[in-house]
Order: structure tokens, then C-alpha cells, then sequence
DNA sequence: CTACATCGGCGTACGTTGTACTAGTAGTAC
DNA sequence: GTACTACTAGTACAACGTACGCCGATGTAG
């Protein structure tokens, strides 16, 4: 990913150059600006152009394709999923949960960063570089392994990017418009009529299914805990491991 | 997601009802090939129809727009993403464990489902609710009360969606083509020279980075392994909130 | 068998998208 | 001033999703 890099290399412009009018920065940041207002299908090279003031061809000559812009707005969230330097805890239990939590708030306020994680790649730019550092000094206190340093990592990166996708960003029973809704417990009852589906019978009782899933969902515990449950455990069991290791290496 | 459903009911055809020549499962089956053949940007409505010897608007009488068609193939996988229902161990963490593996080598085979979780809701369709009512059945054992078992089975699926999204599909260096190698690698160079970048800069030392990262990446654990390692954990973090839930509600 | 009613099938067309091509323009160095 | 070149941008095109509406096949009624 090339194109992650910044700015253009023009350190020395060559003999009659032109002072570019915008810097791939401003670009990005009036794209995201874009999609934080009207949601990532608004971005066209057309719509941006224009809250730029600027031809839609003007753009090809600070990116190479939509792509590319793309990869640049992502950058800009790792900005923003980076922890504040200082406020970095020693610990490295406290430092992930930091870096976890805020990486979690920043793709929750963006969800297309999320779903473009694949398709670009993630490790390119500059921003991400840091947020990688930043998550290198939280675990450099585990005395792991350097493989195991970036297995822990990624594991981190790896929840916190599952989580969103799928417990933040999935939408629940509550998107379902009122007038489906019956349409819905029809087909439900139906299906569950058959038999194929005990448990989940037995979890949603004989009565009103739908009030039944509603009442479930809603007495569980909020997002936020999940999140930090699901979290915990992973520290939890990454911290039995370290203390294996440590102790095996101690013992030689 | 009313259109998750197999087939539009017509039970009881309408008197001069004309038989449809197909059903929506040859539909999304057909979207399917092709999307496993030529990736998910190759299905267009007219490809689809042509692969099915259909007019590109015959589609419309089966699905009620792209997305619609899209819903219907997530649903395909989820078909496929299914336990073979005898293979499933009474123990919870066995039962768990293969519904995880399987769930991602099915995500692995089709990218594009992944990404497309969060845009259309995942739990709609029929196969959604077997998946959903094998994974009831898998935790059936653990005797957490209901909120915490769906809990566990939120994690999993979240932890497979995100080792997917990150770990699996993310294109790693050796996707770089060769000729951009030299650029990054004086990017990376210039960045590690700012000082900026201490423990990146410990991890790949003072020589060539390139093979530094190569050699590190290389020697760590497969992506198998670490998705095992990941998942082992998070089901010890688990085992440990249900041995200590189990203890407190004995001693009640 | 004939006539009718109905709905599946699909050709045409429109607005929108990303972007290739190309010509023009304006800022900088001499 | 002159020349160079990078920046700017208009036009154009292929491909997309899909609204609209006609046609004809097909099952039912008589």
C-alpha cells in the first residue's frame, strides 16, 4: 500500500513545479467528513470533489483510484484509535484493555472502517504503524516471546474487530420495521413448529416469541460488559500462558 | 430480513397462476459460483440472469433488489457453515470448538460473507437458526443461566468473524508486488529514523528490515495455530466464569 | 376447445458510478 | 519574458442497479 504514504514525495520540486492546491490530508478528511454524515455510499469522487471546491478529475492527481482515497480514510481512523501517548499504562493488562476500548469506540462512530479492513490492507499507513507501536510498548512488559508478543496482539485486534462487526454493528431485532414484524413471528412460529429447533423452543417458551426474544435480549447485560467480559477472558487466558512461560523459562 | 425466507408462499396458486421457472435457492446458488469464482464484484444482476439463461429484470420477481439476493446467499452459507448434526460432542468446549473451526474455514472459502455481516443482519435466514440452534445445543451443557450462554456463543462467533477479518483475509506483505517492495521499504526506513518508533524498531533491528519482517512472520505459529490458541483461550476464560458460577449457585 | 384472466419473463431506458483521455492553465525557475 | 511542467478540469464511456410497461405463456372456467 503504497499509497498509504502521506504526501507525495515533493520534498524537491523538480524546476517549474506548481504548489499543489490540496494536500491528500485535507482529501481524506473532507471524505470522511462525508461519510460520517451520510454514510460510506455517499463518498463518490464526485460529491467529494465538490465539498472540495474542486474538479472530480482534480482528485485522480493526489490518489490513484477510489481505492485509494479509501485506504487514506482509513488512516485517518488509526489516528484517531491512537491512545493518548502518555496515558499508556505499564501494565500491559491495563494497556491492551486501553488500546482495546478506544480502537472498539473509534470503529463503532465509523462502521465502513471496519468492513474495509479486508479489502484494503490494514498495516499500511502511517497512523497504523503507530497504533502497532503503541501496541508493541503495551505488551513489552510480558517478557513474552517476540512470536508471542505479536500473537497477543493481533488476538487483541482480531476481538476487538469481531466484536464490532458483529455484536455492534449487526443490527438487532429493534432495526426490523413494525409493519415485517408479524410477517417475521409467523415464519418463526412456523419453523419452530417443526421441531428441529428444541432449544431454541425451549428458550423461546410457548407464548409470545417475539415479547419472549425481546425480554431476553433486553435482560442480558449491556454491550459495553460483554465487551469487556469477552475481553478479560482473553486476557485471562493469555496471562495463564505467560505465567507458564515464565516459568518454564525460569525453571531452565 | 422478511426475504431470508426459502421461497415467496404460493401454496395456494392464484386461479391463472403461471408456474415460476426458477426458485431462490437456484438463484442464490448460481450468485454463489460466481462469486466463488470471479469474487463478489463479478455478481451483477445481468451476470447472474446470463448464468442462469434468464433476462437481467426476471431477477426482480425472485428478489426484490441486490441486497435482497445478497441476504439470500449469506443464508447459503450459513448452510454450509453448519456441523454435521451427529458429529456434535456432548462436551461444550468440543461442541464449541468444531462449530468454530467449521464456521471459519466456510468464511475463509467465501470472503465476502464476512464483510458483509454487518450490512445485512446475519441471523435472518433459516440456516441462520439452525446455526443458531447448534450453537444452543453446544453450550446446552455448561448449566449457565440463558443470558451467559448466549454470551458464550455471541463471543465465538464474534471471535471467528474478527480472526477472519484480521488474521485470515487482511493481505499480508507477501501480497505486495515486488516492484513497490523498494518504496515501502524506504518508507518504512525513513519512518523508523524519526525516532518515533522505539519498539518497532527494536523488533526489526538495524538491517534490512524487509527480511526482518519476513523472518518473523515466518517463524511465528500458522494461522491455524493461532486461531486454535485464540479460541483455547477465550474457552478457558469461560470455563473459569462457569466454575466459579457453578461453585457460588452450589453454595446457595 | 375456446376465451379469459393473471402473472412470470424481459427489452428498453434512465440516472449514477468510477475513471480514461485530452486539452488548457497557472505557477516557478531561468 | 520564456519555457517547462505539474495541476485542473471538461467530456465521454462502459457498467451498474433498477423503474416501467408490454408480451406471451399458462392454468382455470365455461
Amino acid at each position: 500500500m503504497l499509497s498509504g504514504m502521506p504526501e507525495p514525495v515533493w520534498a524537491r520540486p523538480d524546476p517549474g513545479a506548481r504548489r499543489p492546491r490540496y494536500t491528500r490530508a485535507q482529501i481524506a478528511a473532507a471524505a470522511l467528513a462525508i461519510a460520517d454524515a451520510e454514510g460510506i455510499d455517499a463518498v463518490t469522487m464526485r460529491r467529494v470533489a465538490t465539498a472540495l471546491d474542486a474538479g472530480t478529475m482534480t482528485l485522480y492527481h493526489y490518489v490513484r483510484s477510489k481505492s485509494d482515497l479509501f485506504a487514506l480514510m482509513q488512516d485517518a481512523i488509526m489516528e484517531e484509535l491512537l491512545v493518548p501517548p502518555d496515558s499508556l499504562s505499564a501494565d500491559w493488562r491495563e494497556a491492551l484493555t486501553a488500546i482495546a476500548h478506544r480502537a472498539r469506540a473509534s470503529f463503532v462512530r465509523h462502521p465502513w472502517a471496519v468492513r474495509g479492513i479486508a479489502t484494503d490492507g490494514g498495516a499500511a499507513g502511517p497512523h497504523a504503524l503507530r497504533h502497532f507501536e503503541q501496541s508493541l510498548a503495551a505488551v513489552a512488559g510480558t517478557g513474552l516471546p517476540i512470536a508471542d508478543k505479536l500473537d497477543l496482539i493481533a488476538m487483541i485486534d482480531d476481538y476487538v474487530a469481531g466484536f464490532v462487526l458483529k455484536s455492534d454493528l449487526e443490527p438487532g431485532p429493534e432495526a426490523i420495521p413494525a409493519e415485517a414484524a408479524p410477517a417475521i413471528a409467523a415464519y418463526l412460529d412456523e419453523q419452530l413448529r417443526t421441531g428441529d429447533y428444541p432449544h431454541l423452543t425451549e428458550l423461546l417458551g410457548d407464548g409470545d416469541r417475539w415479547a419472549a426474544l425481546a425480554g431476553i435480549l433486553g435482560s442480558g447485560p449491556t454491550p459495553d460488559e460483554r465487551f469487556a467480559r469477552g475481553l478479560r477472558r482473553l486476557l485471562d487466558g493469555a496471562a495463564g500462558d505467560i505465567s507458564r512461560s515464565n516459568a518454564q523459562s525460569a525453571r531452565r
